[in-house]
Parts: structure tokens; sequence; C-alpha cells
DNA sequence: CCTCCTTGTAATTATTTTCCTTACAAGGGA
DNA sequence: TCCCTTGTAAGGAAAATAATTACAAGGAGG
């Protein structure tokens, strides 16, 4: 459990966007219920999305809709607009710089740790919503998002 | 900042111990003194990598040292001594089960974020302590880690 | 214009992780 | 036996994450 969640949780609100694309309204407040989140949690993250071009919202206009076609949408684009430029592995702060390991270790870890995060994105970057939504799609259950209990949400 | 710096102080304990193979003793405050950290912290990541089998120490008995060269220590395998099974990706726990996207999301991702945290274990997976410890030595400095300060670790 | 709904965002609190430190038992070597 | 080490439990500080409250900003419809 490293990655945050705000991850899951953006790619599960691209999804719903995705799955009817235009035709249903996602308010806050019904994708909350379908994650089982506060709807402020879902509010940042679309704010985050929308920032990064990827949806589009408006204060005071109810619903989020996607900005582009879930096949253009890479979960690497979601990726980035959550996590922003956040690093993957941390190093430690205090190396000792008068030993010849402790002077050298923080710009070789920075460089190895750096190419297996590049590798981690290069993957993410090879799947887009729109197979996500199409995995969703393969294993369907009955129900609809809109008529949720907003006890989904704080329940266990 | 995501993957504990455990990993990042793993590694450069086994660099430590790759530098100079059989030849210096390291003991964990020795060790501490070039990490920075508390020797309380080193004696449990070498604990880890013992139970890991990649380096040898004995309760009593002053030093750690390799169990294998270090061209035989990949990345991954010190990653999956410190880190365990540790998913890479969070995933929020209680998506609603009455919508189609909530009832599946979790598999999905799980299948997802899996692909991705596999890429980046590869990567780890094709570089080596000996490839670290070639590197530091690419850009070496003056000192001895043997003679270091105690404030080291606690001053900034 | 006014009301009602939404989104956007700041601020607070709680919960969990991570990190640092103290303390001490266990054990080998001189 | 003494002195050094490692192993490990336990406590607490600090940081990151998550959940929630509160409210300003703003469009839609009457």
């Amino acid at each position: 459990m490293r990655v945050a969640s705000r991850f899951a949780i953006a790619v599960h609100v691209l999804s719903l966007l995705g799955t009817d694309e235009e035709q249903a309204l996602h308010t806050s407040d019904e994708m909350a219920g379908s994650i089982g989140v506060n709807p402020v949690v879902v509010r940042n993250v679309t704010g985050m999305l929308r920032r990064a071009g990827l949806v589009r919202t408006q204060q005071g206009v109810p619903g989020t809709r996607l900005a582009r076609p879930p096949a253009e949408i890479r979960l690497l684009d979601v990726y980035r607009a959550v996590e922003d430029d956040a690093e993957l592995f941390a190093v430690h702060p205090r190396p000792n710089a008068g030993c010849p390991v402790g002077a050298n270790i923080q710009a070789t870890l920075e460089r190895v740790f750096g190419e297996a995060q590049q590798a981690m994105e290069a993957r993410l970057g090879e799947t887009t919503i729109a197979q996500v939504v199409q995995n969703l799609r393969a294993a369907p259950r009955a129900g609809a998002c809109g008529t949720l209990l907003p006890e989904a949400a704080s329940g266990n």
C-alpha cells in the first residue's frame, strides 16, 4: 500500500465516466457512492484530473465528463495527474559525505530507482481507460450507481 | 516517496559490504555512521537481509558480511527482502458492489497495478549490487567510513 | 432577482505509516 | 568473567494519508 489510493479512485472515476459516455449525469455525490468515499475526496480528485486536462467540470454546473475519449486516456496520464512528480522510492537523506559510499550513494540510487520507476510508468502508459472499462464489462454485475444509499460510503 | 527508505538503506549496507569483500569489519555502528541513521535501524535491516539469505550475521559476533558475491545479488532480491510482498499500489477498500463498476473495479485494478509493479520489479532484477558498487567507484571521494563521528547520524 | 443545487477549496481531525530512540536480553571472544 | 557485539521488543515523535466539516463561488430555473 504505497501509492495513495487517490490513484485508484481517479481510475474509478474515469471508468464511471467512460462506461456511458455523455449519457448519465455524474455528480460527485453519485460517484462517491460507487467508490465508497466522501464526496469531497471525489471533488479533490476530479479537480486534479481537470487541471491535467482529462475531465471537464465547472463550478456551479453539476456533473463531470471526460475531456477526451477513454481510448486516449492512459493510466500514466492519470498517475501523473494525481501523483504529480512524486518519487516512488525514498532515499535516506543524510549519508556521510566523508565515506566513499555515502558520498555517492544518493546519485547512484536516484539513477537506479529512477529507471525502475520509469519501467513502472511505461507499463502504465500501455493501458488506457477504455481497456479498463472493457475489462469491467467482461464481468458485469447488475445494479445502478445512481441509486446508491449514502451509507455505502461510511459503512463497513 | 512511497517505498520506505529501508530499501535504500539496505542497498547502502550491501554496497558497503560489497566494496571491500571480506576485508573490513562492518559493524552496525560503523555502517550507521556511513548511512546517517541509528545503529538499530541498520541491525533491523541486516536482520531482514539475513532472513532473506543475502548476508551473514551472528549474535555476539561483530560484523556483517555478504552471503554471496555482489554480482549475484539483484536489487530485486533486496527489495523483496525488506518490502516482503507489499503491494505498490493501494486500492480503495469499499467500492459499492451494487454498481457494475464498483463490483469489478478491485479485481481489474489489482490486475493492472500488478502488471505495473511487475515491470518495476523486472527492472530491479536487472541491476546487481556489483553494478551499484561499480557505479559508486566511478565517482569516488576520499574518506574512510570506519572513522565517522557519531554526530553524523543526528546532525543536519 | 432569488432560491436551490452543484463544484471548489480551505481547514480540522483521525488514522495509519514511517522513523527514531531507549532498553535490554542473548551470545561469542579475549 | 568482562566487554563487546547483535537481535528484538517497546515507546514515542514525526510525517503521510484519509475522512469530514464548513463555506465561498457560481450556474440553472423559476
